[in-house]
DNA sequence: CATGGGATTGACT
DNA sequence: GTCAATCCCATGC
């Protein structure tokens, strides 16, 4: 998709970003779960300003900030909002669709809901790492496309997130209601 | 230069 | 439910 898609209120993006499909070679998925971050509140690494590893989440719109949590886990984010301000959409949760038999090879899961049901899993089924930090969404090598239809209001789940006081009456969280690929059950608003 | 915390996961009790 | 694994990087001395 192209980088007006992302240059948005962040929030939107993160509910837009649900029904497309994220693909990196033979693997793709369908994103059911997104997790929005912005610079004005703490849990994100924009709030404590523009640093070497957070320069990513103020750089231009629709490209993919990469980072390692807990030394062990990869996290694909979309950087989204105008350039300059920190804000990025974390993909949290894909529905396999391709490359299959390669994700299930470098999980070492056979279950297909366990595949990409969380922002460490999917990241390892797709074979991305911080290599991709700063790479382009729109040219490569990992692509976001456009979701074949839009979501019913219906089909669409909001949450709050889980241990932030600031803002946590602010839905930052969002899900295909009733996918089973989701990471987690969530706190119903 | 040393230290400590983090947007998680999976194994184990 | 509890807990360890393990790397990057911000902060502080």
């Amino acid at each position: 998709m192209q980088t007006s898609f992302y240059e948005r209120d962040v929030l939107t993006v993160a509910r837009e970003l649900l029904g497309c499909v994220v693909r990196h070679g033979a693997c793709a998925g369908v994103i059911v779960e997104t997790e929005a971050y912005h610079e004005s509140e703490p849990a994100c690494h924009a709030f404590i300003g523009l640093t070497a590893r957070t320069q990513t989440l103020f750089a231009a719109p629709g490209y993919a900030y990469v980072y390692l949590s807990y030394g062990i886990h990869v996290m694909l984010n979309a950087v989204a909002e105008v350039e300059g301000v920190g804000a990025a959409v974390l993909i949290r949760a894909l529905q396999p669709v391709d490359g299959i038999e390669l994700m299930r090879a470098r999980r070492g899961v056979q279950d297909l809901e366990q595949l990409c049901s969380g922002p460490g899993k999917l990241t390892q089924a797709l074979g991305i790492g911080l290599e991709h930090n700063a790479t382009s969404l729109a040219t490569g090598p990992i692509v976001i496309e456009a979701a074949e239809r839009g979501l019913a209001p219906a089909e669409l789940e909001a949450s709050v997130r889980i241990g932030i006081t600031k803002a946590a009456e602010l839905e930052w969280r969002f899900s295909i209601r009733d996918s089973r690929f989701v990471s987690r059950p969530w706190p119903r608003i």
